[in-house]
DNA sequence: TGTACATCAGTGAACGCGCGTTCACTGATGTAC
DNA sequence: TGTACATCAGTGAACGCGCGTTCACTGATGTAC
């Protein structure tokens, strides 16, 4: 079997008259992406995937025992891509104040390209139940924005670490708030705007720009 | 009956004995918010609410008639709750920057009075199920918002809508992803620290600081 | 002030549903020889 | 290159559970007269 194949049929309902999937795992991962896009993390069971699947609502037990590890994998795989976006947008910005905005447009982007995986990562349910691994990648996002946010207050000769956590602290709130409000539907009630996802871009580099300038010039 | 005896007994279980529990809808509220804190929104039931109140499991059912209706109590009284420690906390404030700061400090330490209450408040599956009355309450939230700070931004001439709205959605936003970070235990990864209540008072006023300051100064 | 009656609030048994879990099974795949 | 066998992945029937929902009921309360 082709590599190809195998990718495509991943995606896919199980193909009639198969007995084996091909690559349930990966399936299970992306159909419960689409369920909880659609009905939410709290309607997600293991019954209901592997229907969406086409397979039998035991099969889904060969791979995750649980709702709760079957989260943590989309939780991982979503922490995984998050690190490379970071890294990735940063490529070629040497601007320490650029480099800081670049992270914060970053996560809100990432964020609006999927929501329910964004939800996932920092749903309650998970946080309480996961293993410890999830805590990792967290502390790993968070050092990373640390360290970005330290060159850019290096360039100002600031390098108290109180301040510097003060000004990550603050633009990671501020970033993920956004978001937030932006995923339930609030932001469109604070502004009074019906915002689309043009808009909410434009609104995120204005307040994105207003923290980072703020810190750029020495607040 | 006293009023005070009525009071007393709504935060309780029935009285064994007695047929009737005397403000049943309350102490539905009360103990659901407890569950809440305790399990998370997800499990909660009303069966499960009734049982705590040593109350048919039938009862709920004459107060509200499906888990939806009891959360969108909870969050209209939480929104009504919070629209009054607004307005209180500005009592006796003149200085329009103060008045900005003192929003954002109170809306942070509302959160951590009652995160249950708070979560219910922005609980994503309230704001898709819940009838128009709750985006009323954040539009109402958000234009008082808006009030402060176009007053705080004429100090300096600036009035603009466009960049009152980006410094109130700024600020909003800053204060929601804190309290949000600290809720789901996200805050001591990102600034590795095991804040107690009292150091994530303290590091809420820098951050709040930081971005008043920011306005304060016109950016 | 008492009585009759309507209404309200809570009961408890019953039902169907979808869920997770278990289990003996079977088809498919990979590997040792 | 073929064969035998172990292992893996998925099946489908069965079970118990807690949930929401319904219903005829009963106890308590308030109100009209």
């Amino acid at each position: 079997m082709t590599r190809r194949r195998q990718a495509a049929r991943s995606r896919q309902v199980k193909a009639p008259g198969r007995y084996h999937h091909g690559d349930l795992r990966r399936a299970l991962i992306e159909a419960s992406i689409e369920l909880i896009a659609e009905e939410g993390v709290s309607s997600l069971t293991l019954r209901g995937v592997a229907r969406r699947l086409g397979v039998s609502h035991a099969a889904p037990r060969h791979h995750f025992t649980d709702k709760t590890e079957l989260l943590a994998a989309i939780a991982i795989e979503g922490y995984e891509a998050f690190a490379k976006a970071q890294q990735e947008a940063l490529i070629g910005i040497t601007d320490p104040w650029d480099r800081f905005r670049c992270l914060g447009i970053t996560y809100v982007r990432f964020a609006v390209e999927s929501p329910p995986r964004f939800r996932v990562m920092f749903s309650r349910e998970l946080a309480e139940a996961s293993p410890l691994r999830l805590g990792d990648y967290r502390k790993l996002a968070g050092q990373f924005l640390m360290d970005v946010a330290a060159e850019a207050m290096a360039t100002r000769g600031e390098a108290d670490e109180e301040r510097v956590r003060t000004a990550a602290v603050a633009a990671a709130s501020l970033v993920h708030g956004l978001v937030m409000f932006w995923l339930d539907g609030t932001l469109s009630r604070l502004a009074d705007i019906e915002a689309s996802e043009e808009e909410f871009d434009a609104i995120a580099r204005n307040v994105v720009d207003f923290i980072v300038t703020a810190g750029e010039r020495g607040l």
